[in-house]
DNA sequence: GTCCGGTTGG
DNA sequence: CCAACCGGAC
């Protein structure tokens, strides 16, 4: 297909009627902000996201402020977002941009993938919503909604280039189009476009979709879904959550009651906690790093 | 119990 | 390349 003017404008204009008041798409939200915002939506829903996100700008607006802040108060303040060493990479983040970019987010690709926490996704992310620069955006919206334009019900796992280059095509060559149609691609695929139960009723793109004219069949590989109960994982988050609610160093022995887990899974998730620097140990026992 | 996701490190 | 990383909604 390729960008056309046609579906170019089909798509914006359901964008301008359609969009969401959002804040981290507002232009008055700082590229600093929105880095924030992004790198807590990469595995969380943004429902959830919004409210740390506003105490986190209130109380770290700047990189230098959150580079300033010990691990213990940021992983207290991503609270239950998930995947904390997020956190702690967007720490590293913050010092990076405050040393190495006098506090200044830096627009270039490469020099965003430089900085810990951000790839791909990220780094166009940026690009397009804090800089209104052309990027290719391609999270699970805009690969899903790319995906159906071009007749499968759902991207394959893993990103390849001829995936990126059909998207890459689709994207207007102007700066100040070209990030209002990852805009608009983002929120199709989060409003109409969805995984389940497409509402292809309202799609501007209907007369676009291949995927629509074949009569929406469905995709042969089911994806693979990652196991919780029982694992590793569950267990360092069962470590870590009684760790953000204890007011001072909890010892060994209450940790493991507290966590509820048996030695053989207790141990090598605490382990692996001091390891990442999520946990260390002080006198009276283990506790989030650094002062409050 | 099932589903969801971008980055990293091995 | 691909497994590991978390928590909550359903
Ligand atoms: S017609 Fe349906 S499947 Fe095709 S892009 Fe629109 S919502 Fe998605």
């Amino acid at each position: 297909m390729g960008h056309t003017w046609p579906v170019f404008f089909r798509l914006l204009r359901w964008y301008a009627a359609n969009s969401r008041p959002l804040p981290w798409r507002e232009p008055t939200t700082s590229a600093w902000a929105v880095l924030v915002c992004e790198v807590m939506s990469q595995q969380t829903p943004v429902a959830r996201v919004m409210p740390s996100w506003h105490e986190w700008m209130e109380r770290w607006p700047e990189p230098a402020d959150l580079a300033a802040a010990s691990p213990a108060e940021v992983i207290l303040a991503w609270g239950n977002l998930g995947y904390p060493r997020r956190a702690l990479r967007l720490r590293e983040c913050a010092a990076a941009v405050a040393a190495d970019w006098n506090g200044v987010l830096p627009s270039s690709r490469d020099d965003l993938l430089t900085l810990p926490g951000i790839g791909p996704y990220t780094a166009d992310a940026i690009i397009a919503f804090s800089y209104h620069k052309r990027s290719v955006v391609l999270d699970t919206n805009t690969r899903r909604v790319l995906c159906r334009l071009y007749g499968t019900a759902a991207p394959p796992s893993h990103l390849r280039k001829d995936e990126i280059a059909r998207a890459d095509a689709m994207v207007p060559l102007e700066d100040d189009l070209a990030w209002q149609w990852n805009a608009a691609l983002m929120e199709l695929g989060a409003l109409v476009c969805t995984a389940k139960n497409p509402a292809c009723q309202e799609c501007p793109l209907r007369p676009d979709c291949a995927w629509f004219a074949a009569g929406k069949p469905e995709s042969g590989t089911p994806r693979r879904v990652q196991r919780f109960t029982g694992t590793h994982r569950e267990a360092r988050g069962k470590i870590m959550a009684v760790l953000r609610g204890a007011k001072s160093p909890v010892s060994r022995d209450e940790l493991v009651a507290a966590a509820s887990l048996a030695p053989s899974r207790f141990d090598p998730a605490l382990d692996s906690l001091l390891d990442d620097g999520l946990a260390c140990l002080r006198s009276g026992g283990y506790a989030l790093p650094g002062e409050l």
